[in-house]
DNA sequence: GTTACTGCAAACGATTTGCAAGTGG
DNA sequence: CCACTTGCAAATCGTTTGCAGTAAC
């Protein structure tokens, strides 16, 4: 299955070089079936570990970066960058999800929702050309809506601030 | 009628900031002021200039950042981080808009669909208290597909690559 | 008067860039 | 063999932090 999904891409990444003359590294197709073989979300850093434990095949990190870069050109990949760090995502056939995001503790959590896909694809639009779309749904998740009840209950005089350290 | 919102989000401020037993400094209350007259997106840059020519009252690099961070929280602002740059909003009863943008210039635009903000709101979360959502759908722009169409058409051996200068 | 807030400058971390060496076509 | 890519290290950019002075309460 995942097999499947990282030929299709491999044929993708292959069909752009062509095209477009540029070179088929080993750099480029490794770093292309680690980024499919990584779950969900990932950093530059982990997707580097990887490359190095998993493939014995260390790689810079401006070639990270560049690649990166190609990969998310091709729509192969894409970039959130939450709160303060960047993560990436493989994301061929899986265009459009949500993400619900707390703004309390920042926790991430990803959701399928076919009423809100199709809404997004009937979006009337003047000439542009959909191919994916990314949703961040902001609130507040279930642990820390107890964890404020629980404040609030004590008495407000509490200092809550900025930090939670 | 801006001068409305004005009114509503400084109340919010107010109120936050004395049940917290945090300082009403007039730097807090200027750049909310100046955040709510900006139109659209804003970076951190523009909003410390118009602070600084308009209203005669320059701030910091380090307090802007910590005033944003501050109405970030409060809902009263959102942050939207885009390729490289970073973009701000006011967002106060405006907490749910769409974007698009296009994946070969990078032009943002704003797309208001009812439809779409129905799905959301209706979209079934596990306890999860949503409470705002920003979408940014990808595609091509009209002006990129003419382009594109001119470029295949032109013969393919032409190198466009990354650099679009 | 106390303590939080501000401004400054230094520190920091993520990303980009310049250049020499390597390698795909 | 040419020039696109890579790797390295230095440069750059946005953001955070530490600290001393200032002002809100």
């Amino acid at each position: 299955m995942r097999e499947n999904i990282k030929a299709t891409v491999k044929n993708i990444l292959t069909a752009y070089l062509e095209l477009n003359k540029h070179r088929k590294t080993p750099e480029r197709f490794t770093i292309l079936d680690a980024v499919y073989s990584m779950d969900g979300h990932f950093s530059l850093e982990e997707l580097g570990d990887k490359l190095t434990n998993e493939y014995n095949f260390p790689v810079s990190r401006a070639t990270l970066y560049n690649t990166l870069r190609l990969l998310i050109k091709l729509r192969l990949v894409v970039c959130h960058r939450f709160q303060s760090t960047t993560k990436y995502e493989a994301c061929f056939d899986n265009n459009s999800h949500c993400h619900q995001i707390c703004t309390m503790c920042g926790k991430v959590t990803e959701v399928k929702s076919q009423g809100v896909i199709d809404a997004i694809n009937k979006m009337p639009t003047r000439r542009f050309h959909k191919d994916g779309f990314t949703l961040y749904v902001y609130g507040i998740c279930s642990s820390c809506q107890t964890k404020m009840r629980r404040h609030t209950a004590k008495g407000n005089e509490t200092k809550k601030v900025q930090k939670s350290k």
